[in-house]
DNA sequence: TTAAAATACGGAAACGATTGCGAAATAATG
DNA sequence: CATTATTTCGCAATCGTTTCCGTATTTTAA
């Protein structure tokens, strides 16, 4: 005699694949349109039946099998977020952020890392193109300039997001820090100290980002008299050492700069490490001012100053705007038009000598 | 007139949403099955069909569903990796290296961040009993005794694995560093370098972590006759400003260590932070030796004496054995072992005065 | 008391792919 | 030429849900 509360031995087996909905139904002795609805709370089920439901569903350890549902609903509660890098202190926190609203909202992410490759990026778009996700939010990768596979994607019909490294041509909505602004008022900042010959240190120079903080270098410059020569801006790339040695060059050449600005952390970064092999004395002989969100920026020999991203934020922001469409598709839209959140600048040591 | 190259209009409005194999097998008046074979190259279908049948695919611009396929096949190429931190250079690291394989390979990662979070911890793992990934790989967080969550998961039949921070109880395969051993080189080198009386600093008792890291510094305090002082095991905690404290009072007091083994990066870091609001020199007063990943000990102030873990490699190990159970369960085992991966000391500044 | 409405549930199709089986058409064999 | 293999393809079931209908039973209204 089988007890009511024993699991009948026929599912012993199967419990580890775990059981269907038709399987419960048929220990119920009810349809699986009947046990169906009873788990999804529906009106037209009677709230004895569905105690009774829930209670079998629980004892059998049943749970919906996700690929059926999606299937049937043509979604999947699942977004997909490309990076360009995963240890990056901006990067990670963006993916914080992204998270925290994911999963308050029963999302799961699909995460990918092109390592600055196009190719690894179209290869990672082109996947999914078969919609395993039901959004996209991306920031591009520093060396995509063919965006044909990104116009495939939106095309496609998925919701797209850029954030950070943002593609102009696609006509969606973008999350990015004031990046003019906060290089002006950065590159200001070195100016205000003293410095007459400021580098800008770049990793690509067809990146967004790139282009807008170089721009804001550059009025800054120009505003304050001095010039810009084109020896003082550095074209990085992906290999710390190679940047470590262009940025040597520079600081052991005769026409040195006395301040930098680092467009991303890393080439700051590179920077202490080539400053290193010097007798190059920071903030006397050399100021630095760089994008970055580092937490230990201040624990850096000697301290950093830095202009700070709103990166939790961003993600955050990003996954409201794309949860929200998924959602509730009428009241919001993804709009083709650029959202700034503005970045904190926190003066330390590496630009004010004592 | 249609010319051949052009898509027939009837498809034009719901491409966005992507063509179904049996639109597609009606337009090249087939049977679904025939067009299903030919682009899984079956040798049931001729060359000549096969052509027509990917022409036409890539004409219309077909992607099979993937919840459909998933469904059917009761397997989604997927990997669902759980972390307790994502700020945190040793687990960039590792999912780099599980990510890398998983390209390779052709599959694709949940990532969830528990924020060193039982119940998040929880709440993740349930989801996951669903079967939206085909394999699990987790460091658990600091705060998990109950694992009673993890049981389950495993009894679902779900590939398991950990890494770091594993869970003895469960019966499957774990990798790790050799934590005992470093922590007990790493305090050693501190006993050589003259420290006295040197503090341990932990986040979580509980952690396999922590126990075993401490066993190496007690073993090596011991074997030099030196007395491990209950006061000198640090229990700290989440937050960084509570650490700092924490830390703080330690070398404030009249029984203040001559030398530190943080198990953790963070609190290393912590340290530094309340070493600058003293007197006290590092390392002539006080030495530092931690456990870390990061790229830039050599850029704190002073540079920090690291032990680094093969975070890459964990990552790549744990993907190699993942991804070779679900293709070739015949050939590979998640049998009840601890694979140990030596992590590598580098000496620095922090531990050794001029 | 009878018609109308509300309640509670079952049957069956649908989502989009894969695959076992059957069956033509063609090729190979005796 | 008759028979058997081989090639090539179609039919239909299946994976596990959800949901549109239909229907029997009960409740409410007239």
């Amino acid at each position: 005699m089988i007890s009511i509360l024993e699991v009948p031995k026929k599912y012993l087996n199967t419990m580890a694949a775990g059981i269907s909905l038709k399987e419960l139904a048929l220990e119920l002795k009810l349809a699986p349109s009947t046990v169906s609805r009873a788990l999804n709370d529906s009106y037209e089920i009677s709230e004895e039946t569905k105690k009774k439901v829930i209670r079998m569903a629980e004892k059998l350890n049943y749970h919906p099998n996700q690929f059926a549902r999606s299937l049937r609903e043509n979604k999947s509660k699942t977004i997909a977020v490309i990076i360009p890098e995963r240890i990056n202190n901006f990067f990670a926190q963006v993916m914080d952020g992204i998270e925290e609203i994911a999963q308050e909202q029963g999302y799961h992410l699909l995460v990918y890392n092109t390592h600055e490759d196009v190719d690894r990026e179209k290869k990672i778009v082109n996947l999914l193109l078969n919609g395993r996700a039901d959004a996209v939010v991306m920031s591009v990768s520093s060396q995509t300039s063919d965006i044909s596979h990104l116009q495939k994607l939106y095309e496609r019909g998925l919701p797209l997001l850029f954030f950070d490294r943002i593609c102009a041509e696609i006509p969606t909505t973008k999350f990015i820090t004031n990046d003019y602004e906060s290089a002006y008022d950065g590159t200001k900042h070195l100016i205000q100290q003293g410095c007459k010959k400021i580098a800008f240190l770049m990793i690509s120079k067809e990146l967004s980002i790139t282009k807008e903080r170089y721009r804001g270098y550059l009025d800054a410059i120009n505003e304050a008299g001095l010039t810009a020569e084109p020896t003082m801006s550095l074209n990085c790339c992906m290999s710390e050492e190679e940047n470590i040695k262009l940025i040597s060059d520079m600081l052991w050449s005769d026409n040195r700069p006395d301040g930098i600005m680092a467009s991303v952390e890393k080439l700051a970064l590179a920077t202490y490490q080539a400053v290193k092999r010097t007798k190059i004395r920071i903030p006397e002989d050399l100021k630095i001012i760089s994008f970055s969100n580092t937490a230990i920026a201040g624990l850096l020999n000697p301290s950093l100053t830095t202009i700070t991203q709103p990166a939790l934020t961003i993600g955050q922001e990003c996954a409201k705007l794309l949860i929200g469409k998924l959602t509730k598709p009428k009241h919001y839209d993804l709009i083709n038009q650029v959202i700034t959140i503005p970045s904190k600048i926190t003066i330390r040591s590496s630009t004010v000598a004592e």
